[in-house]
DNA sequence: GTCTATACGGCGATAGAC
DNA sequence: GTCTATCGCCGTATAGAC
């Protein structure tokens, strides 16, 4: 089965990019760095990639694919407003334990490679991730599980920025589940940290 | 009154150096790029700066001296525990509206400088910063601000993560002031955004 | 699928004239 | 304080042998 062997060598150096891509950023990452990782020459990549720049559109592309299904899923469900709003955090932090890498270059080179034409469906991607969130939170405000006076555009950007940017720090396998992180998350998200 | 003159051009390139290295990253913008952008040639930057590494260094101190000035400030006041986390959020939002690029170029290039012995202090900062927040936690929850059952240490990672991220998608002078912002942020941390 | 060898441009930085 | 001119290195990418 010479297809499953190609695409396999060609997923295993991928995934050594996308480690590199996440910890040293994209531009700071050369092809000489993956290829050493991967125990090659740089010139050997390019049996596999047209560029630098196919590889990291690749990671981004595969991954987003899969999340974006994971968010339809909770949006087509019937559960309430406020079950949504907890499977759509959840997710994502489950997003973060499985495909660490994958989330945090989308998360720090988005702004630089959305400037390029090839990585248009960045801005697309963004908006669709908007779209979803907008939805539970008026859905959440409407159905009155989330308070009335809510300014649902903020809302919004905090749970996005403070879901994605435990990336930084949470470690799969460490001390503290995806699960456990999704709970705290959740019960400061919903009522907060103030003594009632 | 030449010294003045100098530190003036020398500040004055400093803050489109600092608009450029929040813009496109450290890495990614080229000593061409700061003068090009100063109007002048890049061999010129020379007579100022020893490198491109001394001027991000540059930046960097001088923004992190204010803001552990104003931490600090917090810190040693008489205020109740919940007053005390009011303002150190409100003066970081007010940050990022007075230093933005600053704190883009912490935010994104801390870790990768981090790595570079110059750059240790960065590392120390981040500690003194744990310690702020930590202290004012620990303070919320003994007094009984806070809710006893808090995880105080993930507690502090969100509102470091939520709080600074922001320089994301804040722009001064926008619709949304930095004061307004604040108070969002403290009624959803404070009491959450479920319907009570 | 990998290696050898190399082209070619852009990078940070320097020396000395003006 | 800025310009002219340039150095040496490292970046992505290519061509063809094995």
């Amino acid at each position: 089965m010479p297809e499953q062997t190609t695409a396999t060598r060609r997923d295993e150096l991928l995934g050594i990019a996308a480690r590199l891509f996440a910890d040293k950023g994209f531009k700071n990452t050369t092809v000489r760095d993956i290829a050493d990782a991967a125990g090659i020459l740089s010139g050997s990549l390019y049996h596999h990639f047209d560029s630098k720049e196919s590889m990291v559109d690749d990671i981004l592309q595969t991954f987003q694919a899969e999340l974006f299904a994971a968010y339809d899923d909770v949006l087509a469900s019937d559960d309430d407003a406020r079950t949504k709003i907890e499977r759509a955090v959840r997710l994502s932090f489950a997003a973060i334990d499985q495909n660490p890498h994958e989330v945090a270059i989308f998360q720090n080179e988005a702004d630089y490679l959305g400037g390029f034409p090839r990585f248009g469906y960045l801005a697309e991607r963004n908006a669709q991730s908007r779209n979803v969130w907008m939805t539970l939170l008026t859905e959440g405000v409407e159905s009155g599980a989330l308070r009335a006076d809510l300014d649902v555009t903020l809302t919004y950007r905090f749970i996005r920025d403070t879901v994605w940017v435990a990336v930084r720090w949470y470690r799969p396998g460490g001390g503290l589940s995806h699960e456990a992180i999704a709970d705290q998350y959740l019960t400061i998200l919903l009522d907060g940290i103030a003594h009632e």
